[in-house]
RNA sequence: CGGGGCAUAGUGUAAUUGGUUAACAUUUGCGCUUUGGGAGCGCACGAUUCUGGGUUCGAGUCCCAGUGCCCCGACCA
């Protein structure tokens, strides 16, 4: 994408009021839009990166044979009712009123809805298992949202949904939806902590969470340095504290702030009873599916993606969920013809390899306006053309997160691992 | 929902503590000069000072109410 064409300009002054990092940058650059406390749309640049998480998101769920759905946003009041999720707050936290139907639930989760659905479809053992997911806005009234993307009124989420006919076979299933969990992340650059957390009303066991270390986190957990997930409790349930030793190894526990990425927990039985879902099993007898829960907020990964990723000029974006792989920057000159064609050339040769650019193609902005607007953008690679480089027939190269720069000749383009 | 802070051109701030034409920077537009880290000079555009009441000869400034934003706490299925 040529530069001159993308409509977002950078901000040089934080924000007012904004204290939270993601929130700062993410406004700054260009990526997302305030529009009210806790609720923010996105712009070019940073629905590329919601879009290049969902991806990664998809290939996973998908991997682990997840079926894509795409739950509508309102939710009869009645099938809240039915779990007693109306009346106890979640169904009237936030609600639209529609002349001709009364109050309509806005989706905050869809364990209702889906297994609604499912029980209409889903007769027999031979149906199960089934996981059905989604990637959708989830609404909730928070009472004090906060911290840009962290923790907002209206957000991105993936949820995903397990059907089994036995609580064994939901097990392995949870434990296959881990290791999915990990590579994401794995592959969104980010290092999680599998931490235990309370069961939330809804099972007596653990649940688990996936916790990204953040000094802009909201959670705290007391987790054991050694290997990231072998032990880690959330602060709110864990009996350990900061310098008890690890139950496991016995070295030193830690306390850190975290934000929660990810959860996912077992519903048992408790939806598929309170809607109906049932299935007749091999022996003939009728049994309440049992399920089980698995969410990841996307938009608040972006935001905790910032919290780690950054440094003083601006965001640092991991390559696979980067807006763009290469910045192409051409600076101003005197005879700005030369170069010009030679950055176009380059622009051109690296789409056509298949590599997402985005070329600072405009005039009248001084080489330090460009300079500065690619650190706070944060884009991996750079690129730049300039009087300099064109006099030794070369670009110059470097990465978003080094110091070192490398000039490179035009041959060698086709030879870099961007 | 409790506590604290803030609200002034698109953005970020100022305004002698109640005094008359609301200032500066930036952004935007035009012109000239610059050209490797948010460049310089000049000109121009841009404001019902959050909203509604009140006090006063006079309110951006004081008082009351409301709304919004940020932070702390509670809450977070």
């Amino acid at each position: 994408m040529k530069q001159s064409q993308l409509f977002t300009k950078t901000i040089k002054e934080k924000p007012k009021g904004e204290k939270s990092i993601n929130a700062i940058l993410l406004q700054r650059a260009g990526f997302i839009y305030k529009e009210m406390a806790g609720v923010y749309s996105f712009l070019p640049l940073g629905l590329r990166v919601l879009r290049k998480i969902e991806n990664i998101i998809r290939e996973e769920m998908e991997s682990i044979s997840g079926q894509e759905v795409f739950l509508s946003v309102l939710q009869p009041k009645e099938l809240w009712q039915k779990t007693d999720r109306w009346s106890k707050g979640i169904g009237k936290n936030v609600m639209y009123k529609c002349k001709g139907n009364g109050e309509i639930g806005l989706g905050p989760t869809h364990e209702e809805m889906l297994t609604d659905i499912v029980k209409n479809y889903v007769k027999s053992y031979e149906d199960l298992p089934l996981y059905v997911f989604q990637i959708q806005t989830k609404f909730r009234k928070e009472l004090r949202a906060r911290s840009g993307l962290l923790r907002g009124k209206e957000f991105g989420m993936k949820d995903l949904y397990s059907f089994h006919t036995s609580e064994k076979d939901f097990k392995n299933y949870y434990e296959k939806v881990k290791k999915a969990y990990f590579r994401i992340f794995k592959r969104c650059g980010l290092e999680v902590i599998l931490t235990e957390a309370s069961g939330a009303g809804f099972t007596k066991e653990f649940t688990h969470e996936f916790q990204v270390l953040a000094k802009g986190g909201e959670d705290r957990i007391i987790f054991c340095p050694k290997l990231t997930s072998h032990f880690a409790q959330n602060k709110e349930i864990s009996k350990f504290k900061s310098g008890n030793k690890c139950p496991v190894c016995k070295k030193v526990l830690k306390e850190s702030k975290s934000i929660e990425a990810a959860n996912i927990f077992p519903l048992g039985t408790k939806y598929s009873e309170a809607i109906g879902a049932f299935f007749q099993d091999k022996d003939g007898q009728k049994k309440p599916i049992v399920m089980g829960c698995y969410g990841l907020g996307i938009s608040r990964l972006i935001g905790a993606l910032v919290e780690v990723f950054h440094d003083k000029k601006g965001i640092i974006w991991p390559e696979e969920i980067a807006p763009f792989r290469v910045h192409l920057i051409l600076l101003p000159a005197k005879k700005i013809t030369p170069l010009k064609k030679k950055a176009e050339k380059i622009y051109f040769n690296l789409q056509k390899a298949g590599i997402n650019v985005l070329y600072d193609d405009r005039k009248d902005k001084s080489a330090g306006e460009k300079l500065v607007e690619a650190d706070l953008i944060g884009i991996p690679w750079r690129i730049i053309v300039s009087e300099k480089t064109l006099q030794k027939d070369s670009m110059e190269i470097k990465k978003r997160d080094k110091e070192k720069t490398k000039l490179v000749k035009m041959k060698e383009l086709c030879s870099i691992n961007f």
